[in-house]
RNA sequence: GCCGAGGUGGUGAAAUUGGCAAACACGUACGGUUCAGAGCCGUAUACCUUACGGUUUGUGGGUUCAAAUCCCACCCUCGGCACCA
């Protein structure tokens, strides 16, 4: 017998797969479709990771099993190719990031294809080839139309090594995500999309769709609904200002007998506004630019101490007792947020409490805590309660006073019911190269107005250099010849957009594209949308269930409600998302180069097989759970396999197996389906250790046996087929089915206690009824020496499985 | 602080409608094969005990004939969010 030689036979079963074309999906057929995601990678200079392998081999496994199971299955591939990393490397070595991007892709998919993955590349995508980015910004054009997207003047997060405005979210611990250094603030025309618009709908649909809770959780966090009451207080000042008003938002509006002064938050308009009527404006416009130059989440999570100043020369009046409040600037306070004014009530809000204990505010009690051990000089009561010093509403509970305070001060003209979000509209441009163009074209007579469709896409211009301007602006600026165009609408002289689209972009809709990979006419042919849509199952990095998957349900909606997509395929792209945990390096610390500790999968592939690394990725621990990589284990699935391999050796009779073959082929055909891949090797395991036993390995078995490791190993399994002289292709053999009937065991060993513990054990038929069991057990050595002289008080009996004696 | 997930041998873990805790694998020890090693095969391997037996699923309590699994309180680890009014 030969040696076991993956390198061989997996080349040779990778070219057949390729020359057979057995992945390719059908647009058309009998069969059920089923459309399996896996979040498509950023091609970066380091190839393949271990954690993409995790995410493809598991969906491969589905894939297979599904196909042969008689479904037509989509389980494509593409490039999320846009993006710094590649354009950082462009500045530094002077190559064309397209150039970079072409060597990264091409080493990923030669990767992939050496992992034995059973992608349907027909229909490979890439975000960054013209006839794809297309339609990412044809996407774009038609959010402009509707109002959703829209260019502001912002104050936005500013890394000033990247030379590049940064989402909320790339700023972590007040410094850039990508560089690390210090971020600030800087004041920029933006594009952003409305997202926001699309808030409830994002929250409402998650009832329709398969996501593990903690997704669901952390989206409706980061869309942070609330519902609460927004309240005007009358700023009496004289003219030209007569009827001028703050509006603040609250959700407690049962509180606000206890308000006692006002909060600004530095940008609020209303400080330029009364300039003149304010006596301290120097200080307070110097304590405003101070908190303008921080980073915001530098500004957020600063220190508890609270910093304010107040705004002399006005007064707020109190709307439901009349009082006269003095007005803070403060920068806890958030001018995106709410109305970015509120109502102080020191008593029942810490924050608030803090402030005012640092200036000196009084403090009004106007909830009676339920909890007596409260200390009001301590603390704010933050509960709800029965309401105190409230004027006519003392006396009845939180909850209603809330309704009845909005109520009454509505019908004054005071006060409205509100909702408000924590999500904020979407930042949507880049000051850099490597990313869509922005298809827009500013005139000076029409405004912004996007490019006619029939000119899309819009190329991404050559250029010399690729770093932003000294301005700020992306390196598009520089190119004149292409800023310059003529206004779609007078053509009249115009200037187009120079910013470019984020990494967001493509990943949006790629998973639309997948079904209609090369259409020039439309994103995607509704018919084949009808075909392919939902997706069935989508995994991918548990780092990207927030926003990744927002933004493109959101997108997702959007395409539909404009009927790009045909509104048939439902509300939600995705039916069932599930993630992948991280895989950390040795010593249970995250793999990076600096520590030392990456494992390189084509390192695993070149020294074991690609088998291996796959059945050991699947082996190591549950699916969903971070777990460690450890280089010994992998030695053990290599063992497994060689025994599977000299199986071979011995093929012939055998029948002793039947049963627990049946058995194997309900356990794995379960727990793929779930995601427990550990156990369904385990279960293999066993078998193969059993067959290893045996002197022959009847035909029949042997097969069944590879069939069901072939989703896991279908380099080997396809070789021992042919091997084996079966008929065609191992992984176009039908699924197998178990006989439920043979799994049911005729003999059980019965757990004999006494007083719930394990005494003894016996075999017996699995249908022994209690009493036959009861004499069976009774006469037992074993047994009588407990029970001798003593009085059974009572008997459990659970068939199949154990008999318990209370003495 | 809030939300979520989790805590089981030397290690990764298995067992969740309550019913034999530790399947499968790694590691280790001993034995076999070998001139020797690697490899492979076999046996053992939660802990205490020579044994009989006893103890054990983060800690403490509860429900039950029976708890890793259910309930209560607490501790710890990891992940996310974090001045959102």
């Amino acid at each position: 017998m030969e040696k076991y030689n993956p390198k061989k036979i997996e080349k040779k079963w990778q070219k057949k797969w390729e020359e057979t074309g057995v992945f390719a999906s059908l647009d058309k057929s009998k069969k059920p479709k089923y459309y399996l995601l896996v979040e498509f990678p950023y091609p970066s200079g380091d190839g393949l990771h271990v954690g993409h392998c995790r995410s493809y081999v598991a969906l491969d496994i589905l894939a297979r099993k599904k196909r042969m199971q008689g479904f037509n299955v989509l389980f494509p591939m593409g490039w999320d190719a846009f993006g710094l990393p590649t354009e950082n490397y462009a500045i530094k070595t002077r190559t064309h990031p397209a150039i970079v991007t072409r060597k990264n892709t091409a080493n990923f998919k030669r990767q992939q294809k050496d992992l034995g993955l059973s992608f349907d590349w027909n229909r490979e995508i890439n975000t960054t080839d013209p006839s794809y980015y297309k339609w990412t910004q044809w996407i774009f054009i038609q959010l402009f139309k509707k109002g959703l997207a829209y260019k502001a003047k912002m104050s936005i997060n500013w890394c000033p090594s990247c030379k590049i405005g940064l989402a909320n979210e790339e700023v972590v611990d007040g410094k850039c995500e990508r560089c690390g250094k210090k971020a600030g603030r800087k004041e920029k025309e933006q594009w952003l999309l409305r997202i926001t618009k699309y808030a409830d709908r994002l929250i409402h649909d998650l009832d329709k769709v398969d996501y593990p809770e903690r997704v669901k959780v952390s989206q409706k966090e980061w869309i942070g609904r609330s519902q609460g009451t927004e309240i005007k207080f009358p700023v009496p000042v004289f003219t030209p200002f007569r009827d001028l008003s703050l509006t603040g938002f609250t959700t407690r509006a049962d509180t606000l007998f206890g308000c006692t002064y006002l909060v600004l938050a530095p940008e609020h308009a209303l400080i330029e506004k009364l300039k003149r009527k304010i006596s301290n404006y120097k200080q307070v416009k110097d304590y405003v630019e101070k908190s303008k130059k921080k980073a915001e989440k530098e500004r957020i999570s600063e220190d508890k101490e609270k910093t304010g100043i107040e705004i002399k020369g006005i007064k707020a009046t109190n709307p439901v007792n009349n009082r006269k409040i003095p007005i803070f600037v403060a920068d806890y306070v958030l001018m995106h947020y709410g109305t970015g004014a509120i109502m102080a009530v020191p008593a029942h809000d810490q924050r608030d409490f803090d402030f005012a204990k640092r200036y000196n505010l009084p403090i009004i009690e106007v909830i009676k805590p339920k909890d007596s051990k409260y200390d009001p000089s301590k603390q704010a009561y933050e509960g709800e309660g029965i309401l105190i010093n409230s004027g006519r509403f003392t006396g009845i509970k939180s909850e209603q006073a809330k309704e009845r305070i909005t109520e009454w001060l509505n019908a004054k003209g005071f006060a409205k019911k509100a909702v408000h979000y924590k999500l904020r509209d979407w930042i949507f441009s880049r000051q850099r190269y490597w990313g869509e163009p922005i298809p827009m074209i500013k005139c000076e007579k029409c405004g912004w107005q996007p490019v006619l469709e029939q000119d899309l896409p819009i190329k991404l211009p050559e250029v010399k250099n690729y770093k932003p301007t000294e301005k700020g602006q992306s390196p598009l600026a520089k190119v004149e010849k292409w800023v310059n165009a003529e206004c779609p609408k007078c053509k009249g002289p115009g200037q187009r957009e120079t910013d470019v689209m984020p990494n967001w972009a493509g990943s949006n809709w790629y998973y639309l594209r997948y079904c209609d990979p090369i259409n020039d006419k439309k994103l995607a042919d509704p018919k084949k949308l009808e075909h392919w849509m939902p997706v069935d199952w989508y995994n991918g990095g548990m780092e990207h269930t927030t926003l990744h998957l927002l933004y493109s349900r959101f997108i997702y909606k959007f395409l539909r409600d404009i009927k790009a997509v045909p509104r048939s395929i439902g509300s939600e792209p995705y039916k069932k998302r599930t993630s992948h945990g991280m895989i950390l390096g040795q010593g249970g610390i995250k793999m990076s180069k600096s520590k030392g500790n990456v494992i390189s999968p084509e390192k695993v592939v070149k020294e074991h097989g690609a088998d291996t690394m796959r059945v050991y990725e699947m082996f190591i621990g549950p699916f969903e759970q971070m777990i460690l990589w450890d280089t010994k284990g992998v030695k053990g699935v290599r063992r497994f396999l060689e025994k599977v391999w000299k199986f071979q050796e011995k093929l012939g009779d055998g029948k002793e197996l039947k049963q627990l073959v049946h058995k194997t082929i309900k356990k794995v055909t379960e727990d793929i389906e779930l995601l427990k891949f550990n156990t369904a090797i385990s279960s293999l395991m066993i078998l193969a250790n059993k067959m290893e036993q045996q002197k022959e390995i009847s035909l029949i078995h042997y097969s069944l046996f590879l069939i069901l490791l072939s989703p896991f190993a279908p380099h080997i399994t396809e070789e021992l087929w042919e091997r084996a002289g079966f008929k065609g292709l191992c992984c176009e053999q039908k699924w197998p089915r178990y006989d439920s009937k043979l799994i049911k065991e005729k003999k059980i060993i019965l757990v004999v206690q006494i007083n719930g513990k394990v005494r003894d054990k016996i075999e017996v038929d699995a249908d022994i009824s209690e009493k036959e069991a009861e004499k069976a057990v009774l006469l037992r050595d074993r047994v009588l020496k407990y029970t001798e002289g003593k009085k059974i008080k009572k008997t459990i009996f659970i068939s199949g499985k154990l008999i318990n004696f209370v003495l």
